[in-house]
RNA sequence: GGCUACGUAGCUCAGUUGGUUAGAGCGCGGCACUCAUAAUGCCGAUGUCGCUAGUUCGAAUCUAGCCGUAGCCA
């Protein structure tokens, strides 16, 4: 290593809504790692992150627990602080995008694109919530699904059919936030005119600083044409406002990336000799690297490098993006208890393990990775205690009571030492290329080494020589300064265990220069354990704790869109409690409506044919108000099936489908997840 | 639907520019050791490298199609 360089890291802003869990961590690790490794290295890093605090989402949360937006940033920005320091996020600064500094930027970045032309107004037309009276996000519009009927899907896109598209296109289209039927109305939206930059955009592509499948997909985006972005939302929003224009806000992913510039900035402010343009200065020579998650590439390798460029300050030096994280191969579950949070790991378990885990899986490419509660255990409990902690804790014995601490002057084999110093270069250059599963390889291919050393050497028969004292002396400081040097290398993946073990070796925090020289003639302390299994039922009881999270009532639980505001008291209030078997007697069944039809004569009701999946009913409901029949036909439902049927003017009717609401419009049939089949009793 | 990745031992993954009998760790079977948090060392078994066709003297590696998985479509 020759010269200094001047590095800025980030990891992507969590959104200040929910609570950390294992796949973001993926993601904070990933970067800490690297971090540690730069500042190991020598060189001047900085790392920073905030809370992406802005945005409806946020907005409406606060509102569902009756508190302001900035008390709820606040407590969320609290949790995630808490949880990111018990796992050993090394942040230098952690700030928010609300913030008087990313106001500035935000300011700053816009008005100078502004000023050059980069910004376009037009009208828009937005499904828009009247009872709320606010604009709605596609994701906050529920309704049918147009290409196959599936229920209760987004704006956006189905989750059943996969299908995208626009909100305008959903069949019984519902604002998620009051039940309101949206309507369309026309808005003056700001855009970015991202076209403005297709040239210098290409060029940063090509500019090596993007992994490659990710360059092949921005060569896609380039193809098919570069749109503006509509960068600006209507009051009522959580967010700054744009300068002269009243009533707009800034959308909350322009202002989040910004929220890095902010970050930094407020480091500068306390740091003292730490200069911002040195870093963000057009002509800045520093180092900017941005990790992100495979999801959030186009706003940081498009929009991000022009805004930047547009308002005259430098572009990043690269962007690495990283895949998803799975458990035991499948998506993270709540019902499985794998959607596993910070918090819950760290009641059960060493956030080292995870740390060293994520490491021995984790590449410089986009794939996703997977956790495999099995293979974690096994390769913790082997790698990090059977092999590295061992090593040191079956030599230390000797030189404690043999030597009293003192470690020898020589090494008997400054050979193998010096084998070892040289892959510490080649484990340099994998983790610097973040190929941080090569490293844990080499550096555990290195542990077998050592561990074969002390095997041939066998200490434990020298002990029993009276004569072979010196002997004894010498393989055992060899087996320690080899632990050295694997426990260093683990530095930016185990800093608590090293730190731990620094401590034992009384020395200072290791670097890679320390590394290349042996400790000898050294006084060490007592050996304590530094590290200790896993044991099963601490990942069953982390499984369990993870499920018990679904239903508990703390505040920062995973968003929920559909959340109504939290009314003080219930109106209607609730009826009289009732034991199980009354609830029991009542047999709901998932229905799908065959057909539905007006009844002539009758004002409020239509006739439903009901399938039960093997059985028809003909159900007489007095939906009428709030449905057209058409919109009706093939959608699930919940009947009461074991209602006595009852003889109406225009017929039998044969049961009952249930629905939510006072009446009149305000009537929401409901409907099963996806999945559900006619005749599935409700329970 | 379009596009992009991925698919190698029971599990988790390596396999560099196509080149002999395809590798590691865990797990499994056997042996040794007992310094160490039952940790360690040695030996061993295990694969139609997703499927099919092609290019080639030669394919896990290149090409096409298919199947499966994941993601993106602003």
């Amino acid at each position: 290593m020759n010269q200094v360089r001047d590095i800025l890291i980030t990891s992507a802003l969590p959104y200040a809504n929910g609570p950390i869990h294992i796949g973001h961590l993926v993601e904070y690790i990933q970067t800490d790692i690297w971090a540690r490794f730069q500042k190991m290295r020598g060189h001047r890093c900085w790392y920073v992150c905030a809370d992406d605090a802005h945005g409806t989402p946020i907005m409406l949360r606060a509102r569902a627990e009756g508190i302001s937006p900035e008390s709820l940033i606040e407590r969320v920005a609290a949790e995630h602080q808490a949880d990111f320091a018990a796992f050993c996020i090394g942040f230098d600064q952690y700030h928010s995008t609300h913030s008087p500094e990313n106001r500035h930027f935000a300011e700053l970045i816009y008005t100078r694109n502004c000023d050059q032309g980069h910004v376009a107004q037009r009208e828009i037309e937005q499904a828009y919530d009247p009872r709320e009276q606010m604009f709605l996000p596609d994701r906050f519009i529920k309704g049918e699904c147009p290409k196959c009927g599936a229920a209760d899907q987004y704006g956006d896109n189905c989750e059943a059919c996969g299908a995208s598209y626009s909100p305008a296109e959903l069949k019984n289209p519902r604002s998620a936030v009051s039940g309101a039927v949206p309507e369309m109305r026309r808005s003056e939206h700001y855009f970015f005119k991202l076209a403005d930059f297709e040239g210098m955009l290409r060029d940063w592509t090509r500019g090596g600083g993007l992994q490659t499948q990710v360059a092949n997909k921005l060569d896609e985006w380039f193809n098919a044409g570069l749109q503006e972005w509509d960068i600006s939302r209507d009051a009522p929003y959580f967010g700054f406002e744009i300068p002269g224009a009243p009533g707009k806000f800034f959308y909350v992913w322009l202002d989040a990336p910004i929220g890095y510039m902010a970050s930094f900035q407020h480091l500068c402010e306390r740091t003292p000799g730490l200069e911002f343009d040195r870093y963000w200065g057009a002509d800045s020579t520093a180092e900017v690297y941005h990790f992100i998650g495979k999801d959030i590439i186009y706003f940081h390798a498009l929009f991000w490098p022009a805004m930047l460029h547009g308002a005259g300050f430098r572009t990043p030096s690269a962007i690495f993006a990283h895949g998803f994280l799975t458990v035991d191969g499948q998506k993270m579950s709540k019902s499985r208890g794998t959607f596993i949070r910070a918090r819950t790991y760290l009641e059960h378990l060493n956030p080292e393990y995870l740390r060293y885990y994520f490491a021995a899986k984790l590449g410089a490419g986009v794939d996703d990775i997977d956790l495999s509660l099995e293979d974690f255990q096994a390769k913790v409990n082997a790698d990090l205690v059977g092999k590295i902690v061992n090593i040191a804790s079956r030599t230390a014995s000797f030189i404690h009571k043999r030597f009293a601490g003192q470690l020898a002057a020589n090494l008997p084999e400054p050979e193998l030492f010096a084998e070892f110093v040289a892959a510490g270069e080649t484990l340099a250059a994998a983790y610097d290329q973040r190929e941080f599963a090569r490293a844990m390889r080499e550096i555990m291919a290195l542990a077998d080494r050592a561990n074969q050393y002390i095997d041939e050497q066998a200490p434990w028969v020298m002990a029993k020589d009276p004569g072979r004292e010196a002997e004894l002396h010498g393989v055992c400081t060899q087996g320690l300064n080899l632990f050295r040097l694997l426990i260093g290398w683990l530095r930016p993946v185990l800093p608590a265990t090293t730190a731990a073990a620094e401590d034992f070796l009384r020395i200072e925090p290791l670097t890679w220069q320390a590394l290349s020289q042996p400790l000898l003639n050294h006084q060490v302390a007592k050996f304590k354990p530094l590290m200790t299994r896993i044991e099963r039922s601490q990942i069953e009881a982390m499984l369990e704790a993870s499920k018990a999270d679904l239903t508990s009532p703390t505040a920062a639980t995973t968003p929920d869109p559909d959340q109504n505001p939290a009314a003080p008291t219930l109106d209607p209030p609730l009826g009289a409690t009732i034991d199980y078997d009354s609830f029991a007697q009542v047999d709901l069944r998932i229905a799908r409506i065959v057909e539905a039809s007006l009844v002539e004569g009758a004002d409020k009701l239509l006739r439903l044919r009901l399938d039960l999946g093997g059985e028809e009913r003909q159900v007489l409901a007095g939906i009428r108000s709030a449905y057209a029949p058409e919109s009706l036909t093939g959608r699930l439902t919940v009947m009461v099936a074991n209602l006595a049927p009852r003889t109406m003017r225009f017929g039998v009717s044969e049961g009952m489908v249930l629905a939510a609401g006072p009446g009149g419009q305000e009537l929401f049939l409901l409907a099963p997840d996806s999945g559900a089949t006619p005749g599935m009793k409700v329970k």
